[in-house]
DNA sequence: CGGGATCCACTGGGATACTG
DNA sequence: CAGTATCCCAGTGGATCCCG
């Protein structure tokens, strides 16, 4: 497989139990950024096309075409060739792809209403140890 | 910081939508394969200790010491040291932590319910590829 | 037991440059 | 436009050894 981009954790041979195991593999398959995010892209415009998901996303085009077609394997996203002059590709989520949307919008949703409250904890959590540190 | 663990992407000056800035960010954050593992063990079977976590996640020690600092940081996690011989340190989940994991529990049930798909997909697809090579 | 410090391999991912 | 192919660095993360 072309360089780069190769997902999911092998660790020896991890004893862990198997739910972990489990979960562990889902994540590997649709746990990337990118991933996520061209599916909310897809999810939030409709159809689009390579260059537009590269602008939108300020994702590199060799992360954007690497991410897309593992999402189309995965069939999650699918991608529509029109063979005209110059070329025209659009992608789009599949029925998988839309389901997946829910998960991830509840995710979104947390995020967004925690991150200030995350952000809160950093800035206590290093206040403390750049105090920890003083007193040594 | 110490060797290995920093998250985000800058790409740059990425000219991206706010939005995918945004979730990017938070991506960042909370977004990868330990950290919810971690968060979902704790939720399933509350506070726990650091080799015990180990064991069962099958993750390697750094990567645990690591993932934890981050977790307690963003005060997802509490640590409490108790002073005894040997030492015990246990772990367990904020009130943040615990609003956590029904976004999570979604999104791993999502994919429970939709690995077998997804992996349907991926058999038809690379069945494609091979047909598309052979005619070649 | 609960980690910190090192060392090292592999991979994620950006920057070109080239093709159809 | 929509990619593919290279190159290459930085970050991720496992293995080890060590210490209180």
């Amino acid at each position: 497989m072309s360089p780069g981009h190769k997902k999911g954790t092998d660790m020896a041979n991890a004893p862990q139990c198997a739910d972990c195991k489990r979960i562990n593999e889902v994540l590997s398959r649709v746990g990337d950024r990118w991933s996520v995010l061209i599916v909310i892209s897809l999810a939030q415009y409709g159809k689009m096309r390579f260059n537009q998901l590269k602008r939108h996303l300020g994702i590199s085009q060799r992360m954007l075409s690497l991410t897309l077609r593992e999402l189309e394997r995965d069939g999650l996203v699918s991608r529509t060739y029109h063979p005209t002059i110059p070329p025209k590709v659009e992608y789009d989520l599949t029925e998988l792809g839309q389901s997946f949307r829910e998960p991830v919008r509840a995710l979104g949703m947390w995020a967004l209403e925690n991150l200030s409250r995350i952000d809160e904890a950093r800035s206590r959590y290093d206040a403390e140890a750049e105090q920890a540190k003083k007193s040594a």
